[in-house]
DNA sequence: AGAAAAATGGACCAGCAAGTCCACTCTGTG
DNA sequence: CACAGAGTGGACTTGCTGGTCCATTTTTCT
């Protein structure tokens, strides 16, 4: 691949990738043009095809590659300590947060749709981005069912996928309508569900071991 | 608005939706062009600016407008009546069934994703798409509890939040891998807990299968 | 130093797609 | 039947964008 790349290749081709990345994320995909790329990265239409000699699609694949790292680094480094359930939580915060900032758009997903039909690799990236996230929560509960806070018999990879799901959703749901509450619900739900697993002795029922309001006509 | 539409005019505003509606499932947003939705709809560039002053984005708009009420159709009548942990059942099945017909592609994500910033209508689309979607869910929720079959404190609201959430998810990740095993997972956990949560007695710990045993291909 | 290779600048091209315009045909109503 | 207005056809314009090409500068290596 990078075979012959100067110091100098090497960082006008990650300039690149920056700046397309930015201009992708500000201005969504149909926002998202070569000129500006270039501008952006005080680069000149040469460059860009002698380091993504494929044209833009090359580069927004890059791109995708670049972003779907990202996504778990944000969340490091909770996502690799969810041995406990406070361990849990935190992560749970800090997800939200960082989701409630970025808010309006997804860089995956808008280069996943852009991408999905044409470049066979961007499937591939999505599909190693999720791969690795849910494994990350399965050693997750995987830890906690050793340390004794889950039953032995739990379906850990099926908590995981559902977990993984949970998330997406609530994430799609947040910039779709601007409001997290949905993530908030459904990360909640399913470690509050999960961590009830673990207690089969306290209170089946009613359960508000949470913060929600009860009283309902 | 649409004051003066003759029965014909009427019918090829109508076709011009519907076809483009299939040029969007059939090719994506970016192979979703005014020449290929007249050649689908067999119309004239003047007859869809007769129609769409405001050109394309109106039309998708449109055509959005017409996919979200889809959307809820085809999960009907099961949404409509989920007042036991059969009907329950019954409307998940049907649902991931759709999903993993349709397989690839989401016309309103594509939509929602490409008219979101330009077009502020479509957001409303959307959000009105899924506070529908939503309350469906809360309703059945409700039916169960008033039948007895869930505790009077539940958060019904919440639980549905998170209800849809899981569903939004693994409909992202089946649309993004190909794979609805996620779907399956979020939807059998979330329904499973739910029931979990009506059956104090019932064994609490282990027990991970329960009722979705069936249909795990 | 000096040649080879890498990096860069930017003019130029081709194509496509949205949107405009005007002329023409239908349809219904007094 | 006549005529106003809806409906239709399609050429044309405009603007942009991805991509090509070649000349030039800079770096690297011996």
């Amino acid at each position: 691949m990078a075979k012959e790349l100067t110091a100098k290749g090497k960082a006008t081709r990650g300039r690149i990738i920056d700046a397309a990345a930015e201009v992708l994320r500000e201005s969504g995909i149909e926002g998202t043009t070569l000129e500006g790329v270039m501008a952006r990265s005080r680069t000149s239409k040469s460059q860009l095809f002698h380091y993504f000699p494929d044209g833009k699609d090359q580069l927004l694949l890059a791109v995708a590659q670049y972003e779907a790292d990202q996504v778990l680094d944000v969340q490091q480094p909770y996502l690799g300590r969810l041995d406990s359930w406070e361990a849990w939580q935190q992560w749970r915060d800090v997800t939200v947060r960082h989701y409630e900032e970025q808010g309006d758009h997804c860089p995956i997903g808008t280069l996943s749709l852009y991408l999905g039909r044409s470049t066979p690799g961007a499937r591939a990236v999505v599909i190693e981005l999720l791969h690795r996230w849910q494994e990350y929560l399965a050693v997750g509960i995987r830890a906690l069912r050793t340390a004794g806070h889950l039953p032995a018999g739990l379906d850990v990879d099926e908590r995981a996928a559902a977990l993984l799901a949970a998330i997406q959703g609530g994430v799609t749901i947040l910039q779709a309508t601007g409001r997290a509450d949905h993530l908030r619900a459904a990360l909640d739900l399913a470690i509050g569900d999960l961590r009830r697993l673990g207690e089969p002795a306290s209170a089946p029922a009613p359960a508000p071991g949470e913060d929600r309001a009860r009283a309902r006509g």
